[in-house]
DNA sequence: TTGTACGCGTTATCAA
DNA sequence: TTGATAACGCGTACAA
């Protein structure tokens, strides 16, 4: 490709100088409305563009945020990377997605380019490697590189940083006692997203409850590329499970089809609620009860907590942000 | 935030010259081992990161490439990203992501956001306000910028750029053909993405087949948002239609949904073929017999496309890929 | 082996 | 009203 034009060029071609260009396009009062009008015409019409590398070389600044997310089909990520374009743009900065992918490895690679590439601050959820092996180091040295760290839906309380996420264990606890409220005997814990911080803590609100209601618990481990049909069937009978909370929204769409298929009725004979209100489970049929988990809301405030902190705009301390969720009725439980 | 360590502080720190400490922090053999090692040292101690801005300035290029999709829940479209980003990784670049939000102003306003903050390309998918106004001279523009521009899945042919697409009209003239040989009679073509590029060609296509076929035409319009259950369900048995090939994957589904829950069988009464393989129709019940548009391929290789543009390894005259589509099939038609 | 000087595009300050 | 100059961070050709 051939150059983009710059001051330069222009100055060069009116034979003016550097400085009179760009005063005269950036407005200023010193320069006389003929030349300025001159100058402008010539800028448009050989389409000038001010490079922001020039420009941004004074402040160091970028006002571009990186966001590292572990997956983009899952719904709420996608929601949530939605919410925070909007207020990126609305603020006046922009996004550099990398996806990790549930990797480590691609989490620490996104993680360098990002700061090297000059990120004013990162936006991001970890990875399941990560969580699973829990080396975080990584995280931690983002403090020494000056880049502000926002953590959205999983995070960890060993990080230093700024946090945005609902209370998974409460809304897991809840959910577990709607179910039960709602006539079920015996609930189970289904999770397609082991080794996340979210995980950890719905399974610990699940626990809670089933505690509490002296119910015999019962947690169903599986991964979404091969659902374990047959084993699950057989839990069903064997436990006679007529609840689940599912961890995530395919989680929850893949536990009701098996279900379905088996010839069980939903909700009849067993209900279902699932994390993540989604375009899939809305659609479903029967269309499934969700968690509405605010994914674009999450997705905002974290970006908008990114851009504060950048702007020194937070008290030191760092926030926690919990933001409310709510359990969306729909077919796939029965009414109180 | 404090300010980045730069190679000036290591400099003065180290009682040595900038360039001394820039050539061992890049493995000059010019510099002393002795003295690399202890500039080495410093650096990592102070966490240095050479800074992209000062680095990019000479070449003006950025290695990062802008991305402007007009949205980012449909399956598409977050699965063309994830090829995107795994490419733009794998060749050492970076994504700059912006949403239309189908919006023409959103979208003149992401190009002129990337065309100063210096991307060098733009991959983008044409939002639907900007095709149903037919306004693109901010697409033809950007060749005066010197910004290449690849189009990916929604193309025109009126812009001269490099395109990555499928064969649209085909596909649907084939993916009727073949409702039509399974036994339907009165296949119709429900859309709700009107005023896009794919669905105009969608709709040839279909119209070709019900043409040769002989089999009178009929095409179903409405948007996502507010699906016409009423209507359609009148449609549907005023012109004793009996196949469905739908626009997108959530047309497919509403469409099935509204045809279930009105007690027709699918695919014994009615069959239906939809755009897009993706979760949804993959886990819906029946499971959707779907068009796969191989859009992660479609990401890479319209990113690919733009990286070897920039870097000048194309021929002059511009690509326009059509990549190969298959209809997979499932349990939402009859077999053949 | 190390240091000096320049250029990249832009803006701001100061001189003419 | 306009122009010259310095500064930002980095890499590099060239001088010491």
């Amino acid at each position: 490709m051939e150059q983009k034009v710059t001051l330069k060029e222009l100055a060069k071609q009116l034979n003016v100088s550097i400085s009179t260009v760009s005063k005269a396009l950036n407005d200023s009062p010193e320069i006389s409305p003929r030349t300025r009008e001159r100058i402008k015409e010539a800028a448009q019409l050989r389409h000038y563009i001010p490079s922001s590398l020039g420009r941004n070389l004074k402040s160091m600044q970028t006002r571009t945020i990186g966001v590292i997310i572990p997956d983009i089909l899952p719904h709420f990520f996608a929601k949530a990377l939605y919410g925070m374009e909007a207020k990126a743009t609305e603020m006046g900065y922009r996004l550099i997605i990398c996806i990790s992918n549930e990797s480590l490895k691609k989490e620490k690679e996104s993680i360098e380019t990002l700061i090297s590439g000059s990120v004013d601050g990162i936006v991001m959820s970890i990875s399941q490697e990560t969580q699973a092996k829990k080396q975080i180091q990584h995280l931690l040295d983002l403090k020494e590189y000056n880049v502000p760290l926002v953590l959205f839906d999983r995070v960890l309380a060993g990080i230093p940083c700024d946090k945005v996420s609902i209370n998974d264990s409460l809304q897991a606890e809840q959910a577990t006692m709607e179910l039960i409220s709602t006539g079920c005997r015996k609930v189970a814990y289904a999770t397609g997203i082991p080794f996340t911080s979210v995980d950890d803590q719905r399974r610990d609100g699940y626990m809670e409850a089933a505690k509490r209601q002296k119910m015999k618990n019962r947690i169903i481990e599986f991964t979404h590329d091969k659902f374990p049909h047959q084993k699950f069937l057989k839990l069903l009978q064997e436990e006679k499970i007529d609840g689940i909370l599912a961890s995530d929204e395919l989680s929850a769409v893949q536990v009701t089809k098996c279900i379905l298929n088996a010839g069980f009725r939903i909700p009849e004979d067993i209900s279902v609620i699932g994390f993540t209100n989604g375009v899939m489970g809305e659609n479903f049929r029967p269309s499934l009860s969700v968690i509405d988990q605010q994914e674009e809301e999450q997705g905002k405030l974290a970006l908008e907590t990114a851009i504060d902190r950048i702007e020194n705009k937070l008290p030191d301390e760092f926030m926690d942000y919990k933001l409310k969720t709510t359990i969306i009725h729909r077919d796939s439980t029965r009414k109180v």
